[in-house]
DNA sequence: TCTGGGGTCCTAGGACCC
DNA sequence: TCTGGGGTCCTAGGACCC
């Protein structure tokens, strides 16, 4: 419990009682629509939307799309109505672009601040506590601007004493013409809080919401008021943490270097349904390419991979079958061959014939770091079987994904995803610099 | 006809041990 | 025939996030 102080019936870190902090969180706006607008001007202002992979759902929205009703995360076939006939303009995700523009973006703020913590593709938290009380808003502002000047990215800034505070400050700077709001210095929250509803609580999910309205908690401001020994013998610790963080202790902390991950999936919906063996046997074993791919440049390596396949759960007149099945590996890799080997050996186990396959994937869990995996059964061998890898590798990056692939993963791909709406825009690949002609 | 993908953390319950 | 209690570790499933 060192670092750690008991308050209020809770343990919480040491930096409470030293100094009050004000966290930022910045959000970038409709940030995939955003993305695919800097490209396109001709989008500017009609009704935008971001399909997710395999052309499902729809996971951005711009504000003139959210306007005709278009709900986030809603089937794409169910919105086509609305989306025909009002002209919205419509594109499949494009991750490389996305991922690009995020690291301008992130880039952009570090120059502020150092301590950030890069919460999500469009979303950061930042430390503002070296600025005054007075000053801090003025500093959002000027945080929005430069990010809007250096990259064409819009964003909305909230500022607090928590993150949980701030990201209800967000959701006000995110109605706001400047797009910037602070709660620094605001003596009395509960006005605001109660505006604020509970399923828009950082941390407050579907059942939650639930959960609380059945107890008569519509609004953050009456979870605030909640006793802390109600809220954790109902529920668990993370949801008194959240009330703790609105009533403006920190109980998060600013995580600012970034932890290694301890899984990796792999996983797509196909673009039709499967039946054979065959094709669900090539989509696990690019799945687990990919994926090995991924954790070798990160320096990692697997203690085991799990391997899973579904029908689609909309369609019960198929009747609906999943399973899942996980392979220890005896000595913890990262090695392509043997990821494979192994994903494939136990696919046979959970196929059964005759269901009509909408999804499979797989899962790389127990990752460590490579260096620390040494042991008694390393041999020359090994060596010989990392510089393969490498070399795959190497290969792959300089001439595209899946140049040097395995032959099991397949070559027609029959059951690849959808992506009908694709912008082709790849800031990250040469040949889709723009030509100009003389 | 058509419904995403990738993470983390917590908890309950079972297996196992002494 | 009668069959303890407490601890640890692991896993699956659920809840949450974007």
């Amino acid at each position: 419990m060192k670092n750690k102080i008991f308050l209020f019936g809770e343990w919480l870190p040491m930096s409470y009682i030293q100094y009050t902090k004000k966290l930022a969180l910045v959000d970038c706006n409709s940030f995939y629509v955003s993305c695919e607008r800097l490209f396109n001007p001709k989008i500017r202002k009609k009704p935008v939307v971001v399909l997710s992979n395999n052309d499902g759902c729809i996971v951005s929205r711009s504000t003139e799309a959210k306007a005709l009703g278009i709900k986030m995360g809603e089937p794409y076939f169910k919105a086509k109505d609305i989306i025909i006939k009002n002209d919205v303009q419509v594109f499949s995700s494009n991750y490389s672009l996305y991922g690009d523009l995020s690291r301008r973006v992130m880039r952009t703020l570090k120059r502020f601040n150092s301590d950030i913590e890069v919460y999500s593709i469009d979303e950061a938290f930042m430390d503002l506590s070296n600025f005054s009380d007075n000053e801090v808003e003025q500093v959002g502002r000027e945080i929005r601007e430069t990010v809007l000047k250096w990259t064409g990215i819009p964003t909305s800034i909230g500022i607090a004493k928590t993150k949980t505070l701030s990201k209800v400050a967000n959701h006000i700077a995110k109605k706001k013409q400047s797009g910037v709001t602070s709660l620094i210095g605001i003596e009395n929250l509960d006005p605001i809080l109660e505006k604020i509803d509970i399923n828009d609580v950082w941390g407050v999910g579907r059942q939650m919401t639930k959960f609380y309205q059945k107890n008569g908690i519509y609004n953050a401001k009456q979870l605030k008021n909640k006793s802390n020994t109600w809220i954790k013998k109902s529920s668990n610790v993370l949801s008194s943490r959240t009330a703790m963080e609105l009533r403006g202790v920190p109980c998060i902390d600013l995580e600012k270097t970034e932890s290694k991950r301890k899984s990796c999936v792999v996983s797509r919906s196909f673009g039709k349904r499967i039946e054979k063996f065959q094709e669900l046997e090539e989509a696990v074993a690019s799945y687990c390419l990919n994926a090995s791919e991924k954790i070798r440049s990160e320096n990692l390596v697997a203690k085991a991979v799990m391997v899973f396949v579904r029908t689609s759960p909309f369609q019960k007149q198929f009747g609906f079958y999943s399973n899942s099945r996980t392979v220890d590996f005896p000595i913890a890799t990262n090695n392509s061959i043997e990821i494979v080997k192994n994903a494939l050996s136990v696919l046979k186990v959970i196929f059964r014939k005759g269901h009509r396959y909408q999804k499979a994937g797989v899962m790389l869990t127990g990752l460590t770091d490579a260096e620390n995996n040494e042991n008694l059964f390393s041999s020359a061998k090994d060596e010989r079987i990392n510089r393969l890898m490498r070399s795959i590798d190497n290969t792959n990056y300089r001439y595209g994904r899946s140049t040097l692939s395995l032959a099991s993963a397949g070559v027609r791909k029959s059951w690849s995803m959808k992506r009908d709406y694709n912008s082709k825009i790849d800031t990250a690949d040469f040949y889709c610099l723009p030509t100009i002609r003389a």
